[in-house]
DNA sequence: CAAGATACTGAGACTGAGTCTCAATCTCCA
DNA sequence: TGGAGATTGAGACTCAGTCTCAGTATCTTG
């Protein structure tokens, strides 16, 4: 369904839906939880699809604008992705001392930054809550 | 007083208040907004201080866990940092499409965080929600 | 179906924010 | 005041991500 979806978006820009983009989302559809686009590659490559490394970073952007997946966490200079399920969507609570991360999910501020958005005529199609601090084992 | 929590925050953790740590502090402090560390760079240049690129990508990360200063936003793998000041803080509607931003601030949403950080017992110093997607003149 | 127009690809050079190294220097406490 | 140990700056280095460009694939239109 996602491929569909991929699809139409890139209709819509005309662009063209080429064997490696398609490798890329099923690729991508695979994914449990977080990745880097340099574990795409790997994953590819193990697979014996050989995409680029160039045509992966040039098919992630077209997948976030689509709505298939969404930049969930910025950390040590990488960009880390997440595909867009309503259902298992959650922000992340980082230890920045043992580099712990815990998942939450709170339906009540989700709700309230829809209201934002709306208040702002804002058209979000993702989001990143990122708290940061000590978790319980480091905390003083 | 910024100034003695920062020293505070060095001496607990045996670390030394050098007139480098002190120029960048005081530089930080007459920031209004968002700043790039090459941006204090530039200005301290200006001011005839020098301090090196080192030492300012040094001070800054002190600086955030004493609490002094947070990671505001990233954007094109440059990290964004903001003075915390209860009274201004917000949070980001990021536009991909035309890059501009629109702070908002939610009092119900920062005690939601709060609220969920208490239950994972999480001692949380900072935290960065960026909402992307496209602004009212950008959208369809 | 052919042909042109245009989008796409991969290899590898390139960029640039941020980190690391190390010898010289400075802090701070006893 | 002396010395252990923290700090500094210059510049080499890292490495995720971008750009280039020549060769290739896709779509459209007739
Ligand atoms: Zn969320
Ligand atoms: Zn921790
Ligand atoms: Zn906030
Ligand atoms: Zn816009």
């Amino acid at each position: 369904m996602s491929e569909s979806v991929f699809h139409q978006h890139l209709r819509r820009k005309g662009l063209r839906l080429t064997p490696e983009r398609k490798a890329v989302l099923q690729e991508v559809a695979a994914m449990k939880g977080h990745f880097e686009p340099e574990e795409l590659l790997l994953r590819l490559r193990k697979k014996g699809l050989t995409v680029s490394r160039a045509s992966i970073y040039r098919t992630l952007p077209l997948l976030v604008e689509s709505g298939v997946i969404e930049e969930a966490i910025y950390k040590d200079r990488k960009t880390r992705y997440e595909r867009c399920t309503e259902k298992d969507h959650h922000d992340h609570l980082i230890c920045t001392s043992c580099g712990s991360i815990i998942e939450f999910v709170s339906r009540p501020i989700e709700a309230l930054q829809e209201e934002v958005c709306r208040r702002h005529g804002f058209h979000a199609y993702s989001h990143t809550l990122e708290i940061r601090g000590l978790c319980q084992e480091c905390a003083p």
